[in-house]
DNA sequence: ATCCTTGCAAAGCATTTGCAGTCAC
DNA sequence: GTGACTGCAAATGCTTTGCAAGGAT
């Protein structure tokens, strides 16, 4: 399980490899970046940051290379309908919470006991479950509703 | 047992009035059609099935019509990402599965023990939970996976 | 009568795509 | 050398918006 502390560039490589595509410097920059930030940064976020890093790379390879990695199960794309899509570089199990202010997302590490799913899978007569996906929302420290002043 | 026992009209008139807004032809026709469904229909679904019940309605009054209902909490706004949005109208706790093949959303009863959001709610260092959503994740009866085939 | 709603079409965004040059293998 | 990848810009698809006419209260 854990192989995070390889290099990124050998992690990605492989996973590349493994799914027969070929080991770019764009894609090396994205992977890097998206897998040392915990931001959950959206494309152009990606492609902002990762253009002061690489000499050349565009807004439409910095989308290829983020389904890219999402094919190779390196990154994992959020969406929550208001603006864009989210990328997420951490593999390991774990669940979001959602600022329904800011709209910033936060890791929230833990797992659903398996009895639970298997418990709400009853319910699904015939539909076959194969993951799940849980999301909490609520404030964040920063905007908590206790004071309804603002900065 | 919802308060759904009540003619639609009436619910919308009463929840549009809570609202400060009005109550249009439009509005429950789309209302109507949400309420009467548990097939999660994209914006323009409504208004292809409301487009034949209604003399005339456009496109962007269906849109309209449903951010109406979502803001009175008549209607709920689920986003996956992969094309548009679907609109739910049950208002009662409930889950969704959704199909990875046909992209479809079924509803999935149960609520989830409070104990297990609460485990979690400790993981979140000041952020402040007040709502969860749980999505399963597999293949619905007509695209059940029969040939495992693999790579 | 007031002012919220509608319908139409144009605009706005995020994301995707076609294609020629470039690069990894 | 070959086929995949990149960059550019145009295209796509969903959703929103501006505005004048119409409708609810």
């Amino acid at each position: 399980m854990p192989q995070s502390h390889r290099p990124p560039e050998a992690v990605l490589r492989e996973a590349l490899e493994a799914n027969g595509q070929r080991f770019t410097e764009q894609r090396a920059a994205v992977y890097r970046f998206l897998s040392s930030t915990d931001k959950h940064p959206t494309a152009d976020e990606v492609f902002l940051a990762v253009r002061s890093q690489v000499p050349v790379i565009s807004l439409a390879t910095v989308y290829k290379s983020l389904e890219t990695l999402v094919g190779c199960g390196l990154a994992m794309k959020l969406n929550y309908g208001d603006g864009s899509a989210r990328y997420d570089g951490r593999t390991d199990p774990h669940h979001h919470a959602r600022c329904l202010e800011c709209s910033r997302i936060f890791d929230v590490a833990g797992d659903l006991p398996s009895d639970e799913i298997s418990e709400l899978k009853e319910g699904t007569e015939g539909f076959h479950v194969t993951g799940y996906r849980l999301e909490l929302t609520g404030y964040c420290t920063r905007c908590q509703p206790v004071e309804p002043a603002e900065a």
